[in-house]
RNA sequence: UGGGGCGUAGCCAAGCGGUAAGGCAACGGGCUCUGAAUCCGUCAUUCGAUGGUUCAAAUCCAUCCGUCCCAGCCA
């Protein structure tokens, strides 16, 4: 372990704890954390957060960090779950080394400690049924009172216990209680039960147990069996921390862990909850797990984040105590400036408007070189083919200019870029519809881009395709997944739901170069945005997810505007 | 109403008795063949409120206010 002096400047609360243990030479100096998901559902941002944090310690301490699932409720966990965990953690850059656990790999030891609480006289088994055990726990500002099984015999607690696991009762019928005070002002402490029976089959036990371990009852002893320091949770467990160091206190473990708990994640516009996240997948309302609206890390990934965004983000929103709402711009922040550095610059055309040089000849095609990054020169250029014809943005041509738009416009200038200074001499319209067909400029032969005696300036630059070379493309456009920035304050959060989340766009044409490209590839369309080569991408016919857009000085005027 | 947390700018968040870091957002300006990026500048006389202790308080004490969590055989 690194000497005092050499320990990490404390950046959280957390921090300051470990320090503070570490100068006490507190668990031989040891930092051993753990990431403890269950396996019920794919993770979300909100654990990345928990991710980064867990193994962010151990890394920064010279310590461990284990993964382990919290698989003690076979009713609602799955193998798929446990696999896409352990991808999307592996992705997101960490490592867990030889330290793959289950709860579940503990239940013998867990059963074992149950039948040292009952001869301790700690633990008893309970007849009453669920709703009796409600009615005898009190409420909030009443004790509760005890059970009239909390004083059977040792000798016949450890019968029932055995029977219950020999499965000789039904399902309920009676569980493992603690035996601590039922009239705590905790209500956790109010005789917790220890053990329910429950006949599941387990995704890693299978049918052996009919018995499943409580999480106040399994995550302290799992904690200590693997030497874990630091048991970091959500302030919701803060209740249970008494809970988790009497069970530790009270059974034979080898070490005594912290539990610390820190403020879980909330992002604007989206939901955080594996349960709606759920219910966002199972009602169809996106397509999967791995939708790119949806806030998981599978989600993300598909969108095209990358693993380094999402651990500068967890970094930047810091670890501390009290409830947040994080603003989405600070995730799309760091998506923004990690893409800027490292994603080739191209050019796209979403919905194209067609442009015809009149003075440009006929069948002449020039190869002009474009720089993939202006700002990395390192990563090379390529060839763009300019033409006669050529396709630019629609919103990049107005009829009647409103102020400060330095597009183009009847009579205007601009710079095509990579390209030459076009001129817009006349507009072709649909005579029903006044809809603007196509363009007709000319171009200055003077002013084609690296020309070293091209002086003239002019205030736009557009991005274009040429008609005859550009690819067909598929662009899918995302917005957030709710029109509310906490969409949880309505009854249904479904009611909050973005119908314009997603907008598909089947009409787009890219620049040659993209022709081949492969999932996952990244690139920057001049002016537009970051995009992300979907997995649906056929031969031929790519389809590219938004990542974000670029920011939008122009869209922030117009808006001033109005 | 019992218990446990939390209140520092629009949003995160440092601060740990010596006179309010940083980031995001926003706003103003420079530069620009991306209205991007980048650069420069602005943005809390005050830390939920009120009292108290102190030469000195966001930091200590008291009271109050606000807000979140807890009554699963879920985690």
């Amino acid at each position: 372990m690194a000497p005092n002096n050499e320990l990490p400047n404390s950046t959280n609360f957390i921090q300051s704890i470990i320090n503070e243990d570490l100068k006490r030479n507190k668990n031989d100096s040891r930092v051993h954390t753990r990431f403890p998901p269950e396996p019920n559902g794919y993770l979300h941002i909100g654990h990345a957060k928990s991710i980064c944090l867990n193994f962010g310690l151990a890394e920064a301490y010279h310590g461990l960090c284990n993964l382990r699932f919290d698989d003690t409720n076979p009713t609602k966990e799955e193998v798929e779950y446990v696999d896409s965990i352990m991808k999307d953690v592996k992705w997101l850059g960490f490592d867990w080394g030889d330290r793959l656990f289950y709860a579940s790999g503990y239940f013998e030891k867990l059963y074992e400690c149950a039948l040292d609480l009952i001869k301790a006289g700690k633990a008893y088994v309970c007849d009453l049924n669920a709703e009796q055990i409600r009615e005898y726990r009190g409420t909030l500002t009443e004790p509760g009172k005890n059970s009239p099984y909390r004083d059977r015999s040792i000798e016949e607690n450890l019968d029932l216990f055995q029977r219950m696991r020999a499965g000789e009762f039904p399902d309920g019928f009676r569980v493992l209680r603690a035996k601590i005070d039922m009239s705590s002002p905790n209500i956790n402490m109010r005789d917790p039960v220890l053990y329910r029976i429950q006949r599941a089959s387990h995704h890693r036990t299978g049918d052996k147990w009919c018995i499943y371990p409580m999480y106040d009852y399994a995550h302290p002893i799992s904690d200590a069996i693997e030497g874990v320091t630091h048991s970091i949770c959500t302030l919701e467990f803060e209740d249970h921390r008494p809970l988790y160091d009497w069970v530790v206190d009270n059974v034979a473990v080898p070490c005594h862990p912290q539990q610390i708990e820190f403020a879980r994640l909330n992002l604007g516009y989206t939901v955080m909850s594996k349960r709606k996240l759920r219910a966002l997948v199972e009602q169809g309302i996106v397509e999967g797990w791995d939708d790119p609206r949806m806030p998981t890390i599978s989600g993300l990934r598909r969108r095209g984040y990358t693993p380094e965004a999402i651990r500068d983000f967890c970094e930047r929103i810091g670890v501390a105590k009290s409830n947040s709402f994080v603003d989405i711009a600070m995730l799309e922040h760091s998506i923004r400036e990690d893409l800027n550095a490292r994603a080739p610059r191209l050019m796209a055309v979403l919905r194209p408007l067609k442009v015809i040089i009149d003075n440009y000849p006929e069948d002449q095609v020039e190869m002009l070189d474009a720089e993939n990054n202006a700002e990395h020169p390192e990563m090379g250029s390529r060839q763009v083919p300019f033409a006669r014809v050529l396709f630019i943005e629609q919103e990049d041509f107005r009829e009647d200019p409103p102020k400060k738009f330095f597009r183009l416009a009847p009579g205007r200038e601009v710079r095509l870029k990579h390209a030459y200074i076009i001129k817009c001499e006349r507009v072709v319209k649909d005579e029903q519809t006044g809809e603007v067909l196509e363009l007709h400029c000319t171009y200055d032969p003077d002013t084609r881009s690296g020309m070293s005696n091209e002086m003239r300036k002019v205030k736009g630059t557009l991005h274009w395709v040429s008609a005859a070379h550009a690819v067909k493309a598929e662009v899918r456009l995302y917005d957030h997944l709710f029109i509310k920035e906490n969409p949880e304050e309505d009854e249904d959060f479904r009611a909050n739901l973005n119908p314009g989340s997603r907008e598909i766009l089947t009409n787009c044409l890219v620049e040659p170069s993209l022709a081949e490209v492969q999932p996952g590839n990244r690139y920057q369309f001049l002016r537009q945005g970051y995009f992300c080569v979907d997995t649906d991408t056929i031969a031929g016919y790519p389809v590219f997810n938004r990542v974000v857009s670029l920011k939008d000085t122009w869209a922030k005027i117009q808006k001033a505007g109005q």
